[in-house]
DNA sequence: AGAAAGAACTGTACAGTACAGTTTACGATA
DNA sequence: TATCGTAAACTGTACTGTACAGTTCTTTCT
């Protein structure tokens, strides 16, 4: 993910003038935030020192005080830039569970990508700057927690508000459900990924996860209990105990 | 975190001037200790100095680098110092559920306990410290995470483990009923408490939380309607252990 | 004499600026 | 169409001022 500039480079043809003007400062500002981004996630907002980021972008120092004011304004513009990109994931969200058709495993396979996205690298980075920076940037924080987190948080409840219309499932309270559709899944996972920068968190954890959580959220709010869906019932007294003992930390 | 030096002082007439010396080291180590937590947990760890270090301890520089190797080192002592105590807290959410009368108000007010414990002030801070330093200080969040999180889930588990000895709840999974447990009633306290530093936690909405976190936990795993039990996972069987990212990521 | 204070010092890193010279875009002119 | 002029944008380097980790030295305390 280095070189890899956007370099879209404005080829050809009909270029209004408009665009042309844009052009120069805009090709560096676009270089200037891609480099910053990449350092800002890496490195954090300390780590990071305008001179990195002007020798990252190639470009002088002097190109990045005219397009930034400060290393502050730097700073939230690219956090909020990236924000924004989040509504489009909670739309796409949205969109899956009014296609559901086999209520637990199309909810299942939602809750993997959600939990897939949200526990990516640069997700996680994200995450863990703005919480690092959030006593010198509520504002910014404050705007990140209800663009990203919460945004999700208002998809899955809309999402779930259409199952309950189909007659899928049956809550009374959609915003606490989607907290707790969302809580299930991600909670574990994210904590991980935010505490242990090491460990990469494995396909086989995020589905199991997915499965549990969607599991105990379809018992607490399918009515008639299986009245739907084969509520799977894999043979028996499938897995052991799980040891009681102090050792809980050991699979996760 | 070793450098203490033992010298349990257990006669008292004769004081040699060694101990004088342990004794008065010991008073500035402490006097160092509580001046540096109190700083760290509030302007964060690049953003607290040794000179102010030293200046709130009332002790020269110097003698901060007696006890300390570097900053480093200092911050790690401290956070983990701090990182114990959790342990006593988690010993007693455990005896409380071996306590256990009626069920669901007393399970409601252990919730309500366990989270005004982990988003008080502190608590907060020195989670917010610690994910934030998580990339530099590795091991360090590590053993956090591992003795003050998990521990609490641990101590869930063990107490969830009694009421099942008590014919009370009907659960498979401990752990991850723990995890549903913690999770159902922390997670968006902790995560608000997180992202909005200014913003403070009432008790009513802890309490709120408690209760529709406990009511359908209970949901879940009494088995007075329906005796099933969360199903431990059955597709994970491979347990595919490529790492998650890519395509997903890039869009947050 | 061992421990601490206190202040000065070293070396480095960094945000932000100043400046002198160079490139780029673009319209005007030949 | 080719050439030139100009202003804005850009570069590189050097500089200012500050902050900070860690050290050294002299003096003071107990």
């Amino acid at each position: 993910m280095q070189s890899q500039p956007i370099t879209t480079s404005k080829a050809k043809a009909p270029v209004t003038s408009a665009q042309m003007a844009a052009n120069r400062s805009d090709v560096k500002r676009r270089a200037i935030v891609e480099a910053a981004t990449r350092l800002f996630l890496e490195k954090g907002y300390p780590g990071t020192s305008m001179d990195e980021i002007a020798a990252a972008a190639e470009v002088s120092k002097v190109t990045v005080y005219k397009q930034f004011h400060d290393k502050d304004q730097l700073f939230s513009d690219i956090i909020l830039g990236i924000t924004e990109r989040a509504e489009a994931i909670a739309d796409g969200l949205q969109i899956r569970f009014e296609q559901i058709e086999d209520l637990e495993l199309d909810l299942i396979s939602i809750a993997v990508s959600y939990a897939t996205g949200v526990v990516s690298p640069d997700v996680v980075r994200l995450r863990r700057l703005v919480i690092a920076e959030a006593v010198h940037f509520p504002q910014l924080a404050a705007t990140y927690f209800a663009q990203a987190p919460q945004r999700g948080l208002a998809a899955v409840a809309k999402g779930l508000s259409s199952l309950v219309a189909r007659d899928l499932l049956a809550i009374d309270g959609l915003d606490i459900a989607a907290m707790q559709f969302a809580y299930l899944v991600l909670g574990p996972l994210i904590d991980q990924a935010l505490f242990l920068p090491t460990t990469e968190i494995t396909s086989g954890q995020i589905e199991q996860h997915a499965t549990t959580g969607v599991k105990s959220f379809l018992r607490m709010y399918t009515r008639g209990q299986q009245g739907l869906l084969p509520t799977e019932m894999p043979g028996g007294s499938t897995s052991p105990k799980s040891p009681v003992g102090g050792e809980v930390a050991k699979s996760w």
